[in-house]
DNA sequence: CGTGAGTCCCTAACACTGTTAGGTGGTGGC
DNA sequence: GCCACCACCTAACAGTGTTAGGGACTCACG
């Protein structure tokens, strides 16, 4: 019983033929199904009909698909209107680069450590570049506020989707994780950390979207500190 | 010939008693040796003089020792001096915060997705809330601004130790990675990707000191915009 | 003194991982 | 007809995290 093989198969319904993009579109689906941890070249192999060592003709290792992958994640960003001001448009940017991180499964961490320059995420490159130079930022400045939205906003949710490990306080099976992690501090001797104590409430403060918008406030004040006032 | 057990083991030099401190340092010799991928119960146990099975009384599973590791590395962290106004002593907490990720293998990674309040992260925070609100930010504003810091630096670092994973440019072999890079975006067609194309130098620039500059100084503008203007 | 509990380590095994070597059937060009 | 090539296969290797069960040792208690 043999499958697909190479040229036009004919009009038949099934052989799709096995691309790197097929590839990274099944990776993709058993990333959402089983997690970064779960994501092995035997199952994305099976989630295409094939065995695991058929994927090292379409890919060099394991490293090469997950970099089809992180540019298939970026795949299903797309960018914010390009109306109103600049400030307007990166603080949409933000928030849809933190959506669709928190959206996909484990995607902060699939795209942290790789830097895969894939059309996808060149597509946004460009398109960020030509915002912020429109906004009136120099070249030089253009190139590196990019870098840093995209640091930030990936730090921000690498930190945020990292679970609180607490390696004392393991007996809180079931409480809300923001109540654990105050009383984690508020149990802290007060005499060493008063701070951690005092301010236990605002550090275990669950809302994250506002944590974010304060980040995104700062960077975004400190960008409109690069521009002539009437710019701003 | 049994080793070393329970209780006093007497005077004689060997039997360091194999704390979770001790097993947090042994991480860390192997993580500094063969790196994170390479981190594995079996070496860590060796490390330690211990087949791998023997970590498991000590640490209820790997997630749990890399807790330990984590806070390991941030222990080899020291707050910048307490001199010269907010804005110095915090430009030179991010600096410190980057060396010291830089410096120890991978350490970006260990950290990333790991929230791990063991008392050397959690010194490191009561001093760094201690000087926000003595530089005048809120409480709530002191929390989110430490949040923020942290969240930068190791987005910038992650993304500045990751390997470029050219896809299409594996050819160039030996050359100078920003070389690459550069030769990677001028080639792009240049009237989809103009902006990419025109900034292709500023973009591999590869002077990340600069870069990190650049987004330190963004952040510390937008924090000090918070502040009254006496106290900037 | 004997016994039981508790501590700390061991061996053996399980299922699974990424990756390579080498083989095999089908397709296209000469 | 034959040869090269493509795209897959099986089989295996070394190594992974983790668990089950056992064994030596120390200490408290009766």
């Amino acid at each position: 019983m043999p499958q697909n093989h190479t040229g036009a198969p004919g009009p038949d319904e099934a052989t799709p033929a096995l691309t790197r993009e097929a590839l990274a579109q099944a990776a993709l689906r058993v990333l959402e199904r089983d997690g970064l941890a779960g994501l092995s070249m035997r199952k994305v192999a099976a989630e295409v009909g094939v065995k695991a060592a058929s994927l090292y003709w379409h890919v060099r290792n394991k490293q090469e698909l997950l970099d089809l992958l992180t540019d298939a994640v970026m795949g299903s960003a797309e960018p914010p209107p390009r109306e109103g001001g600049w400030r307007e448009q990166f603080h949409a940017y933000c928030w849809r680069y933190r959506r669709l991180l928190l959206d996909t499964r484990d995607a902060a961490k699939v795209v942290a450590g790789r830097l895969a320059p894939g059309p996808n995420l060149l597509g946004l490159m460009e398109d960020q570049l030509d915002r912020l130079r429109a906004a009136g930022l120099s070249d030089a400045d253009a190139a590196m506020a990019s870098y840093l939205l995209g640091a930030f906003v990936q730090g921000f949710v690498l930190q945020e989707r990292s679970p609180i490990s607490a390696s004392e306080v393991l007996g809180t099976s079931r409480r809300d994780i923001a109540d654990a992690a105050g009383d984690l501090f508020r149990a802290l001797p007060a005499e060493t950390f008063p701070n951690l104590v005092d301010l236990a409430d605002d550090l275990t403060e669950p809302d994250m979207d506002a944590r974010f918008e304060f980040g995104v406030q700062r960077i975004l004040d400190g960008l409109a500190a690069l521009l002539p006032p009437e710019r701003r």
